[in-house]
DNA sequence: ACACTGCATGTATGG
DNA sequence: CATACATGCAGTGTA
């Protein structure tokens, strides 16, 4: 039968082991406290119960394989049996048990160790829940093995926390000393099992507030460590020199999840991807979390962890027995490499690793260098914003001893079992040149651990990873992604750290040229900053792509009426509850020019064939195709063939690639190639009508005007009052006059010969299946096919552009850059915004659009300026929408600029255009 | 005059 | 928005 001692020496109860609701996860009561007194007990039950005398192996019941601790806790491979013992993944599987979280027990029957394993069911969730239990049912943190140590002081702080026992620490009183802490994650547990370590009571209540936020990054840990094999940032345990003795056959070197909780979760995507994929390169790699053994706030930012290499390891442990922990590293600023002498200290870093100080002058601290040289540095902190600001002071000789400059970086890591502080260091130099020099490094950046230092190091791998994991599940070779990787590397290991003199370099903001004092400066933070604007840059992406799917699926509440606003005489609908998603469907235009709508049953996945203007619930099936007899269920014939379903579907990665593509182009490029994109695809017609291609393309491409844009938005005349009226002749109007007439004028011509095409092959007897043409989609499956790929395709233009022309008029009134002013000149009531309309309006055909709009002929000058002009004001009221209007003038360019060269002010536009 | 010290403040960053 | 942190800066000490 285990047990705890209370911590409170004046108290020592003593008991048995119990499952309390004190390990919610989120139940936010942390009850882990001695029944007689509340003090928290002195370890975690999760400890005592994972890393027991067996040293934490368990037998799989099943097949007898042996899974260690780590598989325990990581809980990715083992089902913890009601029966007792464990099975592994597999044999859980295969007979038929559910993963699943651990929960507590809420009998609170008591426990041995053994007992808490065998008390940790793997029962289907829902067959072990009562509803009474369900409130009581809470993940539980098994993963803690080594780790959970420090978790369980972290609970057992955030008891004392909460429950206002909190006592100023003394470091003399409770707080071990460096020898103390100094010893292996393992044997810090097991000193804490054996009540011979106290452990560190907080000096600090604010310092252990990060309790809750584990618990809470723990589910992701579960949810992380289910769906993929161990992450990128190992357990500095289990990734220190001590685990790799230990286990060296076991535990891979890069192991992370178990450890994830106690830390923050690492950019989403980023770390696990990369090192996963890079796993092989960087498997001597050492991205430790620190140990969780620190008494101060467990959320130590990535960029402490300490990341070193074997070789490092190799160097500070020397020839010793001893083990070397790592504990965090930072990357030196200008400041911390200063002549001041002081180095700033992470404020969770010190609260952890050092030992606690209640006075700002704090005290002193031995630390040795890698060449064992012993340095004592002044540890204290500055009250700062009601908080603290922890540096250590003195450290200027140190620095130049090991010719440290800013943007180099120092590592702390702890000597074991001394519990002596090593203080390592990485030259950011060194990365650049080797990295450069390194015929092994691999050639999605990321580099093998003789190759990694600072700088590069700390963010080539996750930029690598995730340009990989992107690369790799897009099936998109990712240049912007690269070009980013390339920036941040340079900008991490780069930076002009090659100026050997410290005053050089505080000089060169004045020595350099221009260009390159802001990269000095810049380097300060730009690892943080390129990284969140990286990371950032990627969610954009995604997010946009999620977003832009999202707004074709979006459909308006079913059972709620709009109430009309209007705001700056733009109408708007109002629904008093959020938009809906629709189902997907997608729009396809026959080459006799009639639209249709395919839905995929979620039922038996075929594909019907809709009215375009049906809206799908969300849910869809066979049952609900009222539209055609013959397929309202789904026994109904397949409707689509397989070949026309491969190309929707292939149509759709196209385009979502090509999107990402557009989406990455440098915002250069986006005035113009973006236009001049667009305006081909509008010539070359095919499917630049469909609206959601436009919409992509405006809404990526030019959602705003920018200072310089030289969009025909623009080059309006200023204060946007200035309406051009049909006798306006300033080369703008001019310049659409013609570009359009030209447009136009190739656009009959192409039609024509479409027209002939496609009688040509109905005389060959293509099915018409195959002439059918995706070319608008709900879902962005329509596309802007490449211009062989159009000439190949069969379409019905007008009905592409009219509903080009109807989304860029309907969208128009839905960007709020549009010209209240330049309303009136819109047909009445188009301003009216409606998603049903919309869609409605989306199949119109183009001639009934003209007919709406009084353009019955685009051919005659008048009416093409009239066109042009309806054009113009839709997209004078909508900057997203001007390319749309617009992009397909510039895209005549070509076949103009023959006959506009001599057209001094026109080409300028046109230019631009 | 320079160095040191302690605090204040602006900015980056994460939640 | 709160916090962490890099750095500025004023006050003080010292050569």
């Amino acid at each position: 039968m285990a047990s705890r001692t209370c911590m409170n020496e004046s108290c020592g109860t003593s008991t048995s082991i119990q499952w309390r609701k004190g390990w919610a996860l989120r139940s936010g009561e942390f009850a882990d406290l001695c029944d007689e007194c509340g003090s928290a007990y002195e370890q975690s039950t999760f400890c005592d119960m994972f890393h027991s005398k067996d040293s934490g192996w368990r037998e799989c019941t099943l097949c007898g394989k042996r899974l260690h601790c780590g598989c325990i806790s990581s809980q990715s491979l083992i089902e913890l049996l009601d029966t007792g013992g464990v099975n592994c993944r597999s044999c859980a599987k295969n007979s038929g048990l559910q993963p699943m979280a651990i929960y507590e027990r809420p009998d609170g029957s008591d426990t041995s160790k053994a007992e808490h394993v065998n008390k940790l069911q793997t029962m289907p969730l829902d067959s072990q829940l009562d509803g009474g239990s369900i409130e009581r049912l809470k993940p539980l943190q098994l993963r803690f093995s080594k780790e959970g140590n420090g978790a369980s002081r972290m609970l057992q702080m955030h008891n004392d926390d909460k429950n206002g026992s909190f006592v100023q620490m003394k470091q003399e009183e409770v707080f071990p000393s460096m020898g103390e802490l100094g010893c292996t994650f393992l044997s810090t547990f097991n000193q804490a099992s054996n009540g011979s370590s106290k452990a560190a009571k907080p000096d600090n209540g604010k310092a252990y507030m990060g309790s809750t936020e584990t618990y809470e990054s723990l589910e992701q840990t579960n949810l992380s460590m289910t769906l993929g094999p161990p992450l990128g940032n190992s357990d500095p345990f289990r990734c220190a020199v001590v685990d790799e003795r230990v286990q060296s056959k076991t535990s891979p070197v890069l192991q992370g999840p178990r450890s994830r909780h106690l830390f923050p979760k690492p950019p989403r995507s980023t770390i696990p991807t990369g090192l996963e994929i890079n796993a092989g390169m960087v498997s001597q790699i050492r991205v430790a979390r620190p140990p969780a053994e620190g008494r101060g706030r467990n959320q130590l930012l990535p960029r402490y962890w300490p990341r070193i290499t074997d070789q490092e390891l190799q160097q500070i442990s020397g020839d010793s027995n001893s083990t070397i922990v790592p504990l965090f590293e930072k990357m030196l600023s200008a400041s911390d490499a200063g002549r001041i002498g002081r180095l700033v200290l992470p404020k969770a870093c010190a609260e952890a690793y050092f030992p606690p100080i209640s006075q700002p002058e704090g005290l002193p601290l031995r630390i040795q260098d890698v060449k064992g040289k012993e340095w004592v540095f002044q540890f204290r902190f500055w009250p700062n914003n009601n908080s603290r600001m922890y540096v250590l002071e003195g450290v200027t000789p140190c620095i130049q001893s090991m010719q440290l400059q800013a943007g180099d970086t120092v590592t702390f890591s702890r000597m074991d079992p001394e519990g002596k502080l090593i203080m390592g260091f990485r030259k950011a130099s060194n990365s650049a040149a080797v990295q450069d020099t390194n015929p092994s490094a691999a050639p999605n950046g990321c580099h093998s651990s003789e190759t990694i230092f600072p700088g590069v190091y700390e963010n080539l791998p996750i930029l690598s990873g995730y340009s990989g994991l992107l690369q790799s599940l897009k099936g998109n070779a990712d240049s912007h992604l690269n070009a980013l990787s390339k920036q941040w590397n340079s900008a991490g290991g780069d930076i002009n750290w090659h100026i050997e003199n410290p005053q050089a370099r505080t000089m060169d903001g004045m020595l350099l040229p221009p260009s390159m004092v802001p990269e000095k400066k810049r380097a300060r933070n730009i690892g943080s900053k390129s990284k969140r604007l990286l990371i950032d840059s990627q969610d954009a992406l995604e997010l946009k792509l999620t977003w832009e799917e999202a707004q074709d699926l979006l459909r308006p509440p079913p059972t709620v009426k709009p109430s009309i606003v209007m705001i700056e005489d733009h109408v708007f609908e109002e629904y008093e509850e959020p938009p809906i998603f629709g189902k997907r469907s997608i729009f396809v235009i026959r080459s006799t020019g009639v639209q249709e709508q395919w839905a995929q049953c979620d039922s038996c996945s075929k594909w019907r064939r809709l009215p375009v203007d049906i809206l799908l619930p969300p849910k869809w099936t066979c049952m609900e195709n009222s539209w055609d007899q013959s397929r309202c269920s789904c026994s109904g014939p397949d409707e689509l063939s397989p070949r026309e379903l491969d190309n929707l579907l292939r149509l759709n990665k196209e385009f979502k690639k090509r999107r990402m593509a557009t989406s990455r182009k440098p915002t250069v490029e986006h005035e113009s190639s973006g236009l001049d994109a667009l305006a081909d695809a509008a010539i070359l017609g095919d499917n630049v009508g469909d609206s959601s291609t436009t919409s992509v393309a405006t809404t990526t491409k030019h959602p705003r005007h920018r200072p310089g844009c030289s969009c025909i938005v623009c080059i309006q005349p200023p204060s946007g009052k200035g309406k051009h009226k049909p006798t306006c002749t300033c080369n703008v109007c001019m310049t659409v006059k013609r570009r359009f007439k030209t447009l136009m004028m190739r656009k009959k011509k192409r039609q024509s010969e479409r027209e002939a095409e496609i009688a040509r092959r109905n005389q060959q007897s293509r099915g018409p299946r195959d002439e059918t043409e995706v070319d608008s989609t709900s879902t962005h499956v329509a596309l802007q096919p490449d211009a062989s790929e159009n000439d190949n395709r069969v379409s019905n233009e007008l009905d592409a552009k009219s509903q080009s022309n109807v989304a860029a008029t309907n969208k128009g009134h839905l960007d709020l850059n549009c010209h209240p002013e330049r309303e009136a000149d819109m047909q009445a009531g188009s301003n009216r915004v409606s998603m049903i309309s919309l869609l409605k309006e989306a199949s119109l055909s183009l001639d009934t659009y003209l007919k709406e709009n009084g353009l019955t002929s685009l051919t005659s000058e008048q009416q093409l300026y009239s066109a042009s002009n309806v054009q113009a004001q839709a997209t004078d009221e909508s900057e997203g929408q001007h390319n749309d209007d617009y992009c397909p003038l510039s895209g005549a360019q070509d076949q103009e600029s023959e006959s506009e060269e001599d057209n001094g002010p026109d080409k300028n536009q046109n230019d631009t255009l």
